[in-house]
DNA sequence: CGTTGCGCTCAAGTTCACTTGAGCGAGCAC
DNA sequence: GTGCTCGCTCAAGTGAACTTGAGCGCAACG
């Protein structure tokens, strides 16, 4: 029922110094202390599998993570980050599956230099470029009326 | 049809600074230049939305990225760098839509605290925690192999 | 009883991908 | 002809997420 550190460290794929660090920022407290040694129970091995889920897997900041992690209801501030979250995730999934799509691509195109030669894949980033510049034709002139003040991309 | 680095910088949400490091590390030079200042063409539009595809959107590193761009043609050492990113994305895209999935759950669910008291998500993260737990009884033994006469840990 | 192993703390260091700052030149605008 | 904007270089700084190192405690092993 209790696992020191080494042993969570060990069964998760993670370094020691790594939960001595999630300890320290309160992402993840040990169950309680045997003297100074950190002791680990099952609670604790659960969290850290929704850690490594939500940070690791899902790429979220520790910030995020802890702030996830921290709602009792998910009705305060972090709700926000939840849905964010969601929304950011949906939005990577599609474009790891374009990067995907791109990179089986350059495996199987039969061109020599297929970034330079291959009209499909040429085709499709003039597209993207095309895109670029248009969207930006008009945040141009929102940049310009305002004066500087530029943040964000614009989302391709 | 020639662009100036602030042009494009602005075309593609980029900041000139990250154009110019860009360049510095060689993953995407200008055309050329025009004094001391930097031109960019057509071309180099459309290597700039591949390496924001790659890098940015499909979470390549720059020097993976930079690898994969690399190769004129794909049989070189980069193949293998290739082949290697179609795996993690997609494995990559299997774990974003567990940390949706949970996350969706966090925020549909009646509990007062799921991660305490949600049966379903408490059974999924079990299930996890005992994969790891079970997961390492194997690697444990590889690591052990030279230190025999066991050594059970895993405790109760 | 010394040394090996695991654990601890605290401070400083590391990597990646940029950003910022200092200092300078070219062009045009008034 | 002075100032503004855009661009340049080179060196140093930044933030996130850890890692590493120094120095120490404690328990067991031979």
């Amino acid at each position: 029922m209790d696992y020191s550190i080494s042993e969570v460290a060990r069964y998760f794929g993670i370094t020691v110094s790594a939960l001595r660090y999630y300890d320290q920022v309160g992402l993840l407290h040990p169950a309680g202390r045997r003297g100074t040694v950190r002791i680990y129970g099952r609670d604790e091995l659960r969290r850290l599998a929704l850690i490594q889920l939500l940070h690791h897997d899902g790429m979220m900041s520790l910030a995020d993570t802890t702030a996830t992690l921290a709602d009792k209801p998910p009705s305060g501030g972090s709700r926000h980050v939840v849905a964010e979250s969601i929304r950011v995730m949906h939005h990577q999934i599609e474009q790891l599956r374009a990067a995907q799509h791109i990179l089986e691509h350059l495996l199987t195109c039969p061109r020599d230099d297929p970034i330079r030669d291959c009209p499909v894949l040429r085709t499709q980033l003039e597209d993207t470029v095309d895109t670029a510049l248009h969207a930006n034709q008009t945040a141009e002139l929102d940049t310009r009326m305002t004066n500087k003040d530029d943040s964000g991309r614009p989302e391709t």
